[in-house]
DNA sequence: GGCTGTCGTAACGATAATAGTTACGGCAGA
DNA sequence: TCTGCCGTAACTATTATCGTTACGACAGCC
């Protein structure tokens, strides 16, 4: 499917901010969460700018500036995410429009686009019962070093 | 997340396949099925060919050649023409491996794998419950002209 | 045995999305 | 005024999909 990586990284980086500020920082830099995933800066910051027009985040400027979290870890899931980094649908249909003259050709669309649907709602809902909460839980729990 | 129409394309390949032979033919051709796809029937033989590795049709060379289930459409799941054609997981880990020297670099994969694996368990279960045969008959349902 | 139609596949180009990088203006607090 | 970081444009690299052309291989038929 040609995955990205683009959901991975956006839940890292709102671990990342959670974690600085439960320990006590005010702010987080595009810089530091880019050492952690080891990216560039500008793709975080890129990825933090749709998560804070989906309200997920907020931005501060000039000095001191950087990046806080606009909710509680607890009421973001990764549907919240999902939504804000991910824009078209799962499945695509055909680049060209099937011959309609054919009985397959005229159905197919419908028939898919309805079943997709179902599809992605079952999706949806998958995402929605993971919050970030639970993402940082599972970060935290995993052993520092493998037995 | 860059979707593609392979899944798409497969199951309206396998649809017209299966009209086709419901109509007394013996094989279909990828010049015919390509017609009907609108598409180019290179496009439809190489698809063909992954399901073929998947056991789902079968081709003959030669003359009077084309391709033919290997199975019936109730037998053949959207699941089964899933893993035929579409090789890798949902979504993608860092491209890079994230700073094991911080604690969220550390944990971050191995949470995301696990979560990522309960969501594409939930995918492939909805994918098992649709049948080409059911496909075929959503084809079949929709209207010839709208209301 | 040659003819014919289709598969099987290689090869190439077009398109698009993601990701990485550099650069630079703009903002706000010290 | 200085400084640090955001916000964003611009460019490149990489990759996957899709479309297309081309051609050898195969098998049935005349």
């Amino acid at each position: 499917m040609s995955a990205n990586s683009r959901l991975t990284i956006a839940a890292h980086a709102l671990a990342w901010i959670g974690l600085y500020q439960r320990q006590g920082h005010e702010v987080a830099t595009s810089e530091k969460i880019a050492a952690s995933a080891n990216t560039n800066p500008v793709v975080i910051r890129r990825l933090l700018g749709e998560l804070r027009r989906a309200g997920l985040v907020e931005s501060r400027r000039g000095a001191g500036a950087g990046w806080s979290l606009a909710r509680e870890l607890g009421s973001i899931t990764l549907l919240d995410v999902y939504d804000a980094v991910e824009p078209g649908p799962l499945f695509a249909m055909h680049r060209t429009t099937p011959d309609q003259g054919c009985v397959v050709g005229h159905g197919i669309q419908p028939a898919m686009r309805g079943i997709y649907q179902d599809i992605e709602e079952t999706l949806r809902r998958e995402l929605a019962r993971v919050t970030l909460e639970k993402v940082l839980g599972d970060v935290l729990a995993t052993p520092r070093r493998p037995l």
